[in-house]
RNA sequence: GGCCCGUUGGUCAAGGGGUUAAGACGCCUCUCUUUCACGGAGGAAUCACGAGUUCGAUUCUCGUACGGGCUACCA
């Protein structure tokens, strides 16, 4: 007997962006699906007409791609052989599903409505106790098929009385759900409640149109997110009154991530609150305007974002912090994917993301940068270096940043003089003495033939010592002049970089700007 | 409230009866360096608590505590 071909899927709904919890989620999908040469779809779960967002889908696309952990088969990925794949466009199919449980048995018509319902939960629970639940202890003092004759319901259905499909929960039996990462999880149908399967306005809901799908679309394993698995037992019992227990998929719960700070789990709600970017890509609200930051968009490279990702939850068998998604596919074992939920941190994000620049070729980086400089040039106005240069900036930039999006406040004086100095090493250095040697400087510099950096340097230690100044001491002041401030690459490649002309200047400004 | 799932340093976490309890981020100290980083060397955990099983529990069992999830005609 083989094994059916691993498929898996990627089921988000539309409601908003997605966020780097339910790009986990995927990229998990993804893995495990490259990993036994299998199928990773994306289904989108539109079942909820009211909290549709309009480009959330498209969001989620993009933020699919744009991590590179693309679906074979799916919304946006070219459909497949079960398209479509938007459960809003499959609406007509559900319908029967329902009513075949009608018919067996194992699920009933309901007429009672939404704040018919409301009502009595206030009433019998008025204190926040546990609130009522349509379930076998109270379903037959509701109306629904199972106690309005049969003629009742046939002419309340004739009439266009809106109604919902509710499951019949049994009253006492146990439910065995296997879970790859927990083990077996039993839940007594006595805590379940009679949940509805189909709505009254035609759509299914979300536990009716997954278990349908997954087995239309011969989903294998389905590996989503923690808060499911309460309703786990429920898809089991759906799948065995189908008659589909044979082909029904192994379930595996993924830790939730929660927030750095503490408490909950991470959600779309959470936005900028936490002080790092929750979502791949920038999202601006339609509703509200409000923007909130992207992955994307604060300097994470795609690759990097992946493997922050890939370490919340799972581990390698070798200590090993970064992977490439080859690498990923290849260690990737549900076995090492972890019970608890993981606090995300920004810290070791940030972290992740420099060993990616710093790996990145300088072409690479400065194809990146050059459009973040031209918005820059817009407002300098400074000329616009050639590509020769730029790569060279990024090449010295690279081991000093963690982002891209850094480079401009921490090298700018590679393209505009510097606009202020750190004045305390001014006032703490600046001396009669070291102005003489700066003065001096200058005019070696100006003569100097060869003006790369270790010549450069070999001048300026010379020219020290030769005054009796221990190199050192004019060093800070030297860099000041040259970029403003303290810190930044080898001061000498700096200067060789931006060229006789350009440092002459800066020196004899400083000559004539700083004050003793 | 009820049900379910968790709990190893600040964080991610390895290890699943006998270990000096890995590694990474962050932090601290030192070192390298003209600076800031990088790199290198070091430092910091009575494995939530209490019982039990056992010659021996971080590892197994049960409680408790704490955290999280679910408890909609949302997914």
């Amino acid at each position: 007997m083989s094994m059916p071909k691993v498929r898996v899927r990627f089921a988000p709904s539309p409601t908003g962006p997605l966020h780097i919890g339910g790009l986990r989620t995927a990229l998990y999908n993804y893995l495990f699906a490259k990993k036994y040469s299998g199928d990773f779809i994306l289904r989108i779960e539109d079942t909820d007409r009211e909290r549709f967002v309009p480009g959330a889908e498209d969001y989620i696309v993009e933020s699919l791609k744009w991590c590179g952990v693309a679906p074979n088969e799916g919304v946006g990925f070219g459909d497949g052989p079960f398209a479509p794949y938007r459960q809003s466009e499959r609406k007509n199919l559900y319908k029967n599903y329902a009513d075949t449980l009608v018919e067996s048995g194992s699920a009933y018509y309901a007429f009672d409505t939404g704040p018919e319902l409301e009502e009595l939960r206030k009433k019998t629970h008025p204190a926040g106790a546990s609130p009522l639940q349509y379930d076998t202890s109270t379903r037959m003092s509701m109306k629904n098929s199972l106690v309005l004759p049969a003629a009742e319901v046939k002419r309340r259905i004739d009439s266009g009385e809106k109604y919902v499909v509710r499951i019949k929960m049994p009253a006492d039996e146990e439910i065995k759900v296997t879970d790859l990462i927990r083990g077996e999880v039993i839940v007594h149908t006595s805590q379940l409640d009679d949940k509805v399967l189909f709505k009254s306005d035609g759509m299914p809901t979300y536990h009716l149109a997954n278990v349908v799908d997954d087995y239309l679309m011969k989903i294998t394993h389905v590996i989503r997110g923690e808060e499911w698995l309460p309703s786990a037992p429920l898809h089991v019992l759906l799948y065995k009154y189908f008659g589909w227990e044979n082909v029904m998929p192994q379930f595996v719960h993924l830790p939730l991530l929660l927030k750095p700070d503490g408490h909950g789990k991470l959600s779309k709600r959470d936005g900028d609150q936490l002080g790092f970017p929750v979502f791949p890509l920038e999202w601006t609200d339609p509703a509200t305007n409000e923007v909130s930051s992207g992955y994307r968009e604060s300097g994470y490279f795609p690759d990097a974002v992946i493997n922050i990702l890939a370490l919340l939850g799972w581990h390698p068998t070798q200590a090993q912090e970064i992977f490439t998604l080859d690498e990923l596919v290849h260690e990737f074992s549900l076995e090492h994917v972890a019970k608890g939920g993981a606090k995300f941190d920004p810290e070791k994000a940030k972290w992740l993301n420099q060993q990616y620049l710093r790996s990145k070729s300088d072409d690479t980086v400065a194809e990146v940068f050059q459009k973040q400089l031209s918005d820059k040039q817009k407002i300098y106005g400074f000329k616009m270096p050639d590509s020769e240069y730029l790569k060279k900036v990024c090449h010295l930039l690279k081991e000093k940043a963690s982002f891209i999006n850094e480079f401009w406040s921490l090298g700018k004086y590679f393209f505009i003089a510097p606009d202020k100095y750190d004045t305390d090493i001014v006032r703490k250095k600046w001396n009669e003495k070291n102005a003489g040697f700066f003065s001096a400087l200058k005019e070696k510099f100006l003569v100097q033939k060869s003006f790369t950096h270790d010549e450069l340097e070999k001048t300026f230690k010379q020219e020290a010592t030769g005054l009796g100044i221990k190199p050192g001491e004019v060093m800070q002041l030297f860099r000041v002049i040259i970029t403003g401030g303290a810190g930044g690459p080898a001061l000498f490649e700096v200067v060789a970089l931006l060229g006789k002309d350009e440092v002459m200047k800066r020196i004899e400004r400083a000559l004539t700007e700083f004050k003793f």
